[in-house]
DNA sequence: TATTGTTATACTCTATAACTATA
DNA sequence: TATAGTTATAGAGTATAACAATA
């Protein structure tokens, strides 16, 4: 047995990434990255950047007038503190209201703003379109066949099936 | 033009996530915040936790003895700032440990310790596992063919292809 | 007793820039 | 002048637990 004479590698294609070749979670994690601040930078300046939550709490309560916290915090997997943190900023940034619900005096009800639904139409825009881009060397049908796959773990996770 | 006087959504099932629907990057997002907590908790107790750069970083090293901090970092997706309390905090963990290249004085070379050999067996075992165990309601044919998918963006980005 | 949302805290990660030592 | 790594700092996100109000 004598010591390993062979040089460290200095180049990424020398490199061998163990098991991790193989691991799902680990490209989902590190590609999470890359796309992540990616995003950011086409998003920068417009209110919104740095998590998920944003983007998908401004399209949902769009989309669902008086829609409530706890099932915006289901939808992008945060708690309810974290929830309520993220609706702090963006009604101080004037995106989003809330009311108390007449029903439950317990809930909330979100609402959109002026301010917010202009925000909402940009992001219909931009964040599709940076998805595409930045994934634009995977070919479109193989673009669409991991949607399609990621979209149903996405929907068991959540609940939404 | 009247008020819209259908109620809101009160679960999962009835929500419709916009143009996230069909948009790669959302998915990615999403599941990484899934993924990363169960890995996280899967790795209780083990001095690796929170971000991929424990993991590859302690692969890499046993993999490579005399490694440079820089290129695990550009392998994981991280500036040399971030990698250097990254090292720091493993190393005093006793589970790798750092000399100057005699070669480049400015340089480092990293070297696993018992413990971090110990450990990255472990890791070996568990971090797979996990992966395939949390998407494990992914038929096995599609797994493999989203790994495929999304190994090649992962070479791409990082420049090993 | 369970649920909705709030508050407080401590920890980690992130991004940036300025810095040193060496090449 | 460029590169490897360090240090400092400010801002965000995360996790947890305890809390108030309502159901």
């Amino acid at each position: 047995m004598t010591k390993p004479t062979a040089k460290p590698p200095t180049r990424p294609q020398d490199i061998d990434i163990d098991v991790l070749e193989d691991t799902l979670s680990f490209y989902i994690r590190t590609i999470n990255l890359a796309v992540s601040r990616d995003l950011d930078q086409r998003l920068e300046g417009l209110e919104v950047a740095k998590g998920t939550g944003k983007i998908t709490t401004l399209l949902l309560v769009d989309d669902y007038p008086g829609i409530r916290p706890s099932l915006i915090a289901h939808m992008i997997m945060r708690d309810r503190s974290a929830m309520g943190r993220l609706i702090d900023q963006m009604e101080h940034q004037g995106l989003i209201r809330r009311e108390v619900s007449p029903e439950d005096n317990r809930a909330q009800e979100l609402y959109i703003t002026e301010a917010g639904a202009a925000l909402a139409e940009k992001i219909r825009e931009i964040v599709p379109q940076q998805s595409r881009d930045f994934f634009s060397f995977i070919p479109q049908d193989e673009q669409a066949l991991v949607i399609d796959i990621l979209r149903r773990a996405y929907r068991r996770i959540v609940g939404m099936s």
